[in-house]
RNA sequence: GCGGAAGUAGCUCAGUUGGUAGAGCAUUAGCCUUCCAAGCUAAGGGUCGCGAGUUCGAACCUCGUCUUCCGCUCCA
């Protein structure tokens, strides 16, 4: 099986078992927007919880909020992205369509270059054994033409980025003669900023100046409240503050499943330190995470760190943590030293003095900060595609069965009477209602009991509950378990033990580093 | 956005030269009573992605459009 055909499969299983749905279906769907069904949730609750425990109640010095997803505008002019994420767009009206203003010319630029190659092959098949190519290229008139003047646009086109200069942005358009490739045609409408941000109106007077924007992070959420959380929690440097919630980014191309939606889930925690102690915390971030991951059990030659070369605009050091996915290596988390650009800039388009004074060194300063950001549905695909599985077993038949971690499976255990009669039913019932208060139970009586096995495998639930005759007797069931498939037989009154043992979230918090 | 592929039942897919919409699995109700998916009976479920056009007649031909996947591009 190809990971491509992977891929695809994981795709149908996830909505054909209600993990994931196409966001309103009925409707054709909605570009890049997904629904968890009704075990998708619960597998995505259980990530959540897993990294939320991990960072809040295993840290002493590391506490979560739940920010709003709409902020006040100027919190955006401070995080950058109001002036650092527009694209500049431009659109044919003819064809309806819409294009990027900066592609358009980069793309005329390459053009010509193009037709630079093919005057240097038609001479090179002119002039044959005689042919000097570095002479042609610099001597050719025609050559040189077209490469004055894609030097020239070049020029232009630098200085109106730079200057973000929409007028000469379509100005070069125009020169250039570039046309739509939808209509063939030069009627363009005038460039405008794209930004990546959602907008909408608040209040009743829905005006310019009422202009929010859906959160495109969660980090900004954590920032402006870093000295309500640090006054009110009596928090000593270093802490940190995390944080889970909806960010939405108007993607201009999103795909590939849920790894990348314009509405989506992170999990962030921003921590706090001493400026000059940020690149030890950095790499102690690094570690922490990366054995986050690797506890899940997916194999450890299946992450790698990327460094970033070209780092954002507020970072002094970034790294990705890649998972190997079935379309290869992406981003599911990045780990970022955000320096004091953020509290800084807040401090400074707010006018409020956001520092910390520092009891053990006695000075007061603008805390650095280093990140850590997870999305949550990158997790969560993640999740899903290193446990899908397609086995052979003895005897010819092949089995789907996911097999997640058990902490994180999305129902724990299911609790199934060998036949509906004889009073089975009522006692897989009563385990039910013993174990539904701790874990997600699931009770089947319909089909012979390898069928509900395997619907259970599909499921990835890590044990079954078996009832029979003996059961009435002596008060014992089977157990038998997904992955090995072997069974045991047990006392119910051993079951809350015996699944706290097995599925509890203590089993990967054992991992941790 | 460009290029390629696809869209028919919950899932996987068939559907002949254009002539009343099919299978397997799944679901539901019975029967059977079984520790690793295959027993029996019956039932429900489809505006063939959507919209035009051609035709006496379109799942099938033409055009448009939407959605998804792959590659390129982009990605705070």
């Amino acid at each position: 099986m190809t990971q491509e055909e992977l891929f695809k499969k994981l795709i149908a299983h996830s909505k054909e078992y209600g993990f994931i749905f196409p966001s309103s279906e009925i409707y054709d769907g909605l570009s890049a927007v997904y629904d968890y069904g009704q075990l998708g949730v619960e597998l995505k609750n259980n990530i959540k919880k897993y990294w939320w425990d991990s960072m809040v109640k295993l840290h002493d010095n590391i506490v979560g909020i739940d920010a709003a997803i709409f902020m006040h505008p100027k919190t955006w002019e401070a995080s950058g992205h109001v002036g650092a994420f527009n694209d500049p767009l431009i659109d044919n009206k003819d064809s309806k369509k819409r294009y990027r203003a900066d592609v358009l010319i980069e793309e005329w630029m390459a053009a010509q270059d193009n037709k630079i190659d093919k005057e240097v092959e038609k001479a090179r098949k002119r002039f044959a054994d005689s042919f000097n190519e570095e002479q042609f290229r610099t001597t050719s008139p025609r050559v040189l033409e077209i490469a004055e003047k894609r030097d020239t646009v070049h020029k232009r086109f630098v200085a109106a980025l730079t200057a973000s200069d929409l007028e000469e942005l379509r100005q070069i358009i125009l020169d250039c003669e570039i046309v739509c490739p939808i209509s063939g045609t030069r009627n363009w409408t005038e460039v405008r900023q794209f930004n990546l941000m959602f907008e909408t109106k608040m209040g009743a007077a829905a005006d310019a100046t009422n202009t929010i924007y859906l959160r495109p992070e969660t980090a900004q959420g954590i920032f402006v409240n870093f000295l309500n959380v640090q006054k009110t929690g009596r928090m000593k440097i270093p802490f940190g503050i995390a944080q889970i919630g909806k960010a939405f980014r108007n993607e201009i191309v999103a795909r590939q499943f849920i790894f990348r939606m314009r509405e989506f889930e992170q999990m962030e925690m921003q921590f706090f330190v001493r400026p000059g102690e940020e690149m030890q915390w950095y790499e102690k971030w690094k570690a922490t995470r990366m054995s986050w991951h690797r506890a899940l059990g997916f194999g450890d030659g299946n992450y790698r760190f990327h460094d970033h070369d070209k780092l954002a605009h507020y970072a002094n050091a970034a790294a990705d943590v890649e998972y190997n996915f079935p379309f290869g290596f992406k981003e599911v988390e990045g780990i970022h030293s955000r320096t004091d650009f953020d509290l800084g800039n807040h401090q400074k388009f707010s006018g409020k003095k956001i520092q910390y004074f520092d009891p053990e060194t006695g000075e007061s300063y603008v805390p650095y900060v280093v990140e850590t950001s997870i999305g949550v549905d990158r997790t969560v695909l993640q999740v899903l595609s290193a446990s899908y599985a397609e086995e052979q077993l003895e005897g010819g038949d092949t089995r789907v069965v996911m097999r997640f971690p058990a902490p994180i499976a999305p129902v724990k255990a299911a609790v199934l009477p060998l036949v509906k009669k004889d009073g089975l039913p009522e006692v897989a019932k009563e385990i039910i209602d013993m174990l539904k208060f701790e874990h997600v139970t699931q009770y089947d009586e319909k089909d012979s009991i390898g069928k509900r096995y395997r619907r259970q495998d599909a499921i990835g639930t890590p044990i079954c509950i078996t009832v029979d005759h003996q059961t009435v007797e002596d008060k014992t069931v089977t157990i038998r378990h997904r992955d090995s498939m072997a069974q045991e037989r047990v006392a119910i009154s051993e079951l809350p033990a015996i699944l706290d043992k097995l599925v509890s979230m203590k089993q990967l918090f054992a991992k941790l580093v």
